[in-house]
DNA sequence: GCCCGGGCTTTGGTCTGACCAAACAATTTA
DNA sequence: TAAATTGTTTGGTCAGACCAAAGCCCGGGC
């Protein structure tokens, strides 16, 4: 197995942050700390795990930084770092910044969320509750309506959204939840860039509705490739034509 | 739309750290910092934000969970803060802690990987240069020989992670091998209480190989019908089967 | 002139100890 | 009883100090 002599990468010494990290980490594998729960107060963790208070508070940090913790000062109950379950943010945040740094391109992006939402809808189409269609319909049902752009873009969002959870895989949705919200931004520029703005907006309608029909008709096959080419198309047609002269968008 | 009155979380008035956070995102967003760049050193970042220093490290911090940064102590050009893309270590991190908080079920986690594995096998096959094969190739030739059960679950893992990144997008890519590797230790563990692991090699093997030549043989429908029922069914029949009897793994 | 070694500088890593402010609880007071 | 006051807990912030790693630079020796 004599690989190359190179990409041996000296082990990086951890250090305190990463051990106190690893510590919370172990408690939670374990299962020692589910949703919910409380950690020791920071200057409690200071002393029993022998490090300085900088250092607790840099784990929680990256914790809070991941969506697993949420920190407020205070006494009552809901005071101190509880563990929570925040995946969406966390993921969102990440993909942002990433996307931003083109560690993603655009197409990359819009084939994730084909494949992904491609799923959701027919997961969604099999299992949507009355409920579920409902919060998928009002979003829909405002968008039929005039709208300011941003607004519109926003109802887009829930819509998608909205099936994604009535999919009920939460890590589905919360994956397509944080690529839509990346894109979220660039979508909205491109929205503003549009010359015929109404012409645009008559087909979103058009096709989410057609999305809404498969879906409340249980036809899950139809639901999903609607979706894929809702997503394929809008992009193809719309975003790169009106994106194809720039680079970066405006600071 | 009169909304109902609860949901109005007071508005957390921003923390110091928060808004150290945001001007380095700003700059990461308009384009001003990119991969390899440094960011001053901390005492100067210090000096520029009007902050202390704990506050910009706990920033720090964060970023460097998302995979966006890369810290190191010393003088040299490696030294210093540098934008650096790493998203796939801040994703399998996040991913892991939701999974053990139970997020995400099991079963939610399978449906994940058989919808990007399905896509990336698929874009793989369209796409895979002969390096990509080869790449693919190798944890293949390895798992055919007689190996511990923890090293058979890593090339396990090389090969999938090979057909995502064979797919050329790096987002799904690095889903893909953030998800796979949340639940490496529970494929570990099943793989340790099967009774008779070499069928269950056998098996894996022979379906590995089926998923390589189909990709060899640029028939993406193939190629993703048989990942995607490959993931399902290894599931289906093994891991649901070993860990039915109980709750959390060893502590 | 070239190489090598020791010291200097830069930079992140860590700790200490202090004070602030929010949120609540307990107590006093009108 | 109800309102106002005080006190306690807890995270948030800061200042200042020291450590250790990694290069860099300069001088001495070959």
């Amino acid at each position: 197995m004599a690989e190359s002599t190179a990409a041996w990468e000296p082990v990086p010494r951890s250090r305190t942050f990463e051990l106190v990290l690893a510590r919370i980490e172990e408690q939670i594998l374990a299962g020692n700390l589910g949703v919910g729960d409380r950690l020791p107060p920071e200057r409690e963790l200071v002393e029993l795990l022998g490090v300085s208070r900088a250092a607790v508070r840099e784990a929680l940090r990256v914790l809070e930084a991941q969506g697993v913790l949420r920190s407020r000062v205070g006494t009552g109950p809901a005071s101190g770092s509880v563990i929570a379950a925040m995946p969406s943010e966390g993921l969102t945040q990440l993909l942002r910044l990433h996307m931003a740094l083109a560690n993603f391109p655009l197409a990359d992006v819009v084939e994730a969320r084909a494949t992904l939402e491609r799923s959701s809808a027919r997961l969604a189409a099999g299992r949507a509750t009355a409920d579920d269609l409902a919060r998928m319909h009002t979003p829909l049902a405002r968008m039929d309506e005039v709208l300011p752009r941003e607004e519109f873009n926003d109802c887009d969002t829930d819509f998608h959204v909205a099936i994604a959870e009535a999919g009920g895989n939460r890590l589905m949705a919360d994956m397509t939840i944080a690529v839509r919200n990346a894109v979220r931004h660039t979508l909205l520029t491109a929205f503003h860039k549009l010359s015929d703005w109404e012409a645009v907006a008559a087909r979103l309608r058009a096709e989410h509705h057609a999305i809404y029909d498969a879906i409340a008709a249980r036809d899950a096959e139809r639901a999903g490739d609607l979706v894929e080419s809702h997503i394929r198309g809008f992009h193809r047609d719309i975003v790169s034509a009106v994106l194809e002269n720039e680079e970066a968008g405006e600071p």
